[in-house]
DNA sequence: CTTTTTCGTTTACAATCGTGAACGATTGAT
DNA sequence: ATCAATCGTTCACGATTGTAAACGAAAAAG
């Protein structure tokens, strides 16, 4: 499989917009996210385009502009991002990040928080 | 408290050698990063640099070198680190995060285990 | 058909990053 | 005293990032 290329942060929010609801054209991205995040067309047709150069979005043709679909999942980019995150930190303890994770539990729903309960009771025994 | 700044990955690795045993003298720290990373001496002394602008690290003269010394914990750092990382995410699941440092359990010892576990208990109640 | 709008592509430009050389001040060695 | 090694500071330089204007083609509007 092709590797993830590193997405900068402004790149993010376009992904988002494009695994929100895919294939879109430069304007529905441009309403998702210009909007609330106040960039001038242009900046989406550059992101994209930089998306495109690197991989990340593949699109086809349509009429006279382009249909921009994702080139992998949400879920591979955020487990690559994990990665290489975890890449720097893994000189010392990753407990900081995951007490970090729990407690910043907005945005774990409780099936997260079970999933990952049974992650670990999975992992305990230290499996294969 | 004063805010952390943004440590780029290069800093990152002058950053655990100063965390290993503060305070540091650029020398050290070249022995103990330039070595394995391949960095001339005066890659070090930039990046040293920098990070003192940044008000990540701090000095002070002893004999005619800086003894370097961190201006916050790692623990606050990989915080600081993965809240600007969950900032990306928040739009979907962490669930493909946890799984994946669950999964790369390499760096967890029992005791890092059995301490998340206890934190997802006593959040699961939904205390305060 | 001409004018205006919309597309994608090319070019821009300052800020940051990675990597280091150049430089002046000191210190240590001879 | 003099020369070499070491310090921290300044400058350098290409690559990436954020943000966008310029530009030419094509489509929509009039």
């Amino acid at each position: 499989m092709s590797k993830i290329p590193r997405i900068t942060d402004a790149e993010w929010k376009i992904m988002e917009a494009v695994w929100e609801d895919p294939p879109v054209t430069a304007q529905q991205v441009l309403d998702a996210v210009g909007r609330d995040e106040g960039w001038k067309p242009q900046t989406v047709k550059t992101l994209l385009g930089r998306l495109v150069k690197k991989g990340a979005l593949t699109y086809e043709p349509e009429a006279n502009r382009y249909l921009y679909s994702p080139s992998f999942t949400r879920e591979a980019a955020v487990s690559a991002e994990a990665g290489s995150f975890i890449e720097r930190i893994t000189r010392g303890s990753v407990t900081p990040l995951l007490a970090h994770l729990v407690r910043s539990r907005k945005r774990m729903s409780a099936e997260e928080l079970a999933a990952l309960r049974k992650l670990l009771d999975g992992e305990e025994g230290g499996p294969k």
